[in-house]
DNA sequence: CTCATTTCTTAACCTGGGTTATTGTAAATG
DNA sequence: CATTTACAATAACCCAGGTTAAGAAATGAG
């Protein structure tokens, strides 16, 4: 079963011993998502992380205006939550969705947590994915304060190059932080010179 | 002495024992960082966490033009570093540096892996801990996506009410994202009504 | 107490990116 | 395979926030 991929991630962090392995199998469910269909909607309680082992889930929060923000994109191999609302079990601000057909592990906050007292090594894993996570989203908000549009696009088609064109460019927009028309500008129109015949 | 600042830190989310804590304890160095002093230069490796015990240090970095952008401020009882040159213990692009006279405890990345694997407690809290910044940093993110500098400031106020009096506004600037001017301008000027009589 | 340095304010002007609207084009859905 | 629905491109105009500059006020070192 497809279980191995999420093991193999283990892995790479840590040893499991066949025992393990099983135990924490146990405790896993697997679900799947078709396209467009919601892991979590706002207002909910985001009761489980999900591991992706194939297709996309993305986060994102709706704005007073209705505009959306995407936190995160999650291909193969992520992990994906409310991060607030699995730790706190209190209500999620985000809305999770698939943007194609996806299969994915679920572990609950529960079960991770009993996971933790029997399998110590696996508090360790997701400590360190943590910190990663930790990173990244620090490294975006830098990347947020200090670059302009275009170069935080160069940098989003560098860390997910097989989402775009896999994904509409208006969620790409909504990645980076500008207008998809704006987008549509940077990649077409370019720097635009300035007008210099008056009449 | 103040060590028991960090225990009582410690305590809020796991149990020690007292051998645990004279382990831990053995493992921390007390540092005085004074005023303007830099804790972490960037371009070095981060080889320790900082637990604030008082004062108050800031994380931020420096862009191709020269504009600082704070990723942190840690006030007494917060922990600081560069995260990802801490954990890779890789060459770092923050600067760490203190706004005021300020007293700390340091864990090296090295003591802190060993105590891991003899006070696994310990890799939970900093588990905790993590999760906790990774929340807030990605709340940082959508604010910058979703709101106006104005609601930004306002939010600054409510999160870290005693630094506001503390601190030069142009920190403040440089946190939440826009020059001193604008926020100057923001805070005095206020909205600023449009110019009707035109002659 | 004084001079130098840093910080804050104000104001005129500028620009990256947003808004609104239109038209064309994929791609789901029946 | 037609038709509804979502996506992309383009363009004219707009505005939040940046830039530049210069003086006022606070802070700090000797």
């Amino acid at each position: 079963m497809s279980v191995q991929k999420l093991i193999d991630s283990l892995q790479k962090h840590i040893a499991l011993s066949a025992q393990e392995q099983e135990l924490l199998a146990d405790f896993l469910v697997f679900k799947i998502i078709k396209k467009r269909q919601f892991l979590l909607h706002e207002g909910q309680i985001a009761r489980e992380v999900a591991f992706l082992v194939s297709g996309c889930l993305r986060s994102y929060s709706i704005d007073q205006n209705g505009f959306e923000h995407i936190l995160q994109f999650a291909p193969t191999g992520w992990w994906i939550t409310d991060m607030y609302s699995f730790i706190s079990q209190q209500q999620n601000h985000l809305n999770i969705d698939a943007l194609m057909d996806t299969e994915a592990y679920l572990l609950s906050r529960e079960n991770q947590l009993i996971l933790f007292d029997r399998i110590p090594t696996l508090e360790r894993y997701f400590r360190i994915v943590t910190e990663n996570s930790l990173v990244g989203s620090r490294q975006r908000l830098i990347d947020n304060l200090s670059l302009t549009a275009s170069q935080r696009y160069g940098i989003f088609c560098n860390t997910y190059p097989t989402l775009i064109h896999d994904i509409p460019q208006k969620l790409i927009a909504a990645y980076i932080g500008v207008t998809p028309e704006f987008l549509s500008k940077l990649k077409n129109g370019g720097l635009k010179q300035k007008n210099l015949n008056l009449h």
